[in-house]
DNA sequence: CGTGTTTGACCCATC
DNA sequence: GGATGGGTCAAACAC
């Protein structure tokens, strides 16, 4: 709490451009649009925060291989335009970023996710948030029985 | 038809 | 011991 909003300030939205394409899926699909990180994420979940009076957005990688999550926060405002959209990054990737434009610079130097991983902790630590708490052990936390 | 999104319910952890 | 919040999965719907 405190000082928030202006921490955002990588997301850039970008405009325009294929209108009809992607108004064909936005129409009604994820009416939200957030900025890409070169990843390929797919929506679980949603929920309102009454705390913060924000939705909050919970996305996991596709990858198989990829145990990386994206949580996503933003205030309730109206639709269409969103003021700032809070990222947060959870896991750490463990095969290539997909992006379009050639990444230059960064990674792939000491093999796996060694330094990916610093990378990623560093932008969960920027949102400054609480709790510490991080559960997930046990191979199979989830197993009634067969 | 398949993919992707959406909403609800369920579960777990914490207070 | 219970209640709440938060997080996740599943199913259904839409295109």
């Amino acid at each position: 709490m405190s000082t928030d909003a202006s921490t955002t300030s990588m997301d850039q939205c970008e405009e325009g451009l294929n209108r009809e394409d992607e108004q064909d899926m936005e129409r009604r699909s994820h009416r939200l649009k957030l900025p890409e990180d070169g990843y390929e994420w797919k929506k679980y979940g949603q929920k309102f925060n009454k705390n913060i009076g924000k939705f909050r957005s919970y996305f996991k990688c596709q990858r198989e291989n990829c145990m990386a999550k994206k949580r996503a926060e933003w205030s309730s405002r109206s639709d269409g335009e969103l003021g700032e959209i809070r990222i947060v990054y959870d896991g750490v990737h463990s095969h290539d970023q997909h992006s379009s434009s050639s990444s230059a610079s960064n990674s792939q130097g000491t093999s796996t996710s060694s330094s990916n991983a610093n990378q990623y902790n560093l932008l969960t630590q920027v949102q400054g948030e609480d709790h510490h708490h991080r559960h997930q052990s046990t191979s199979t936390p989830r197993t009634p029985h067969a």
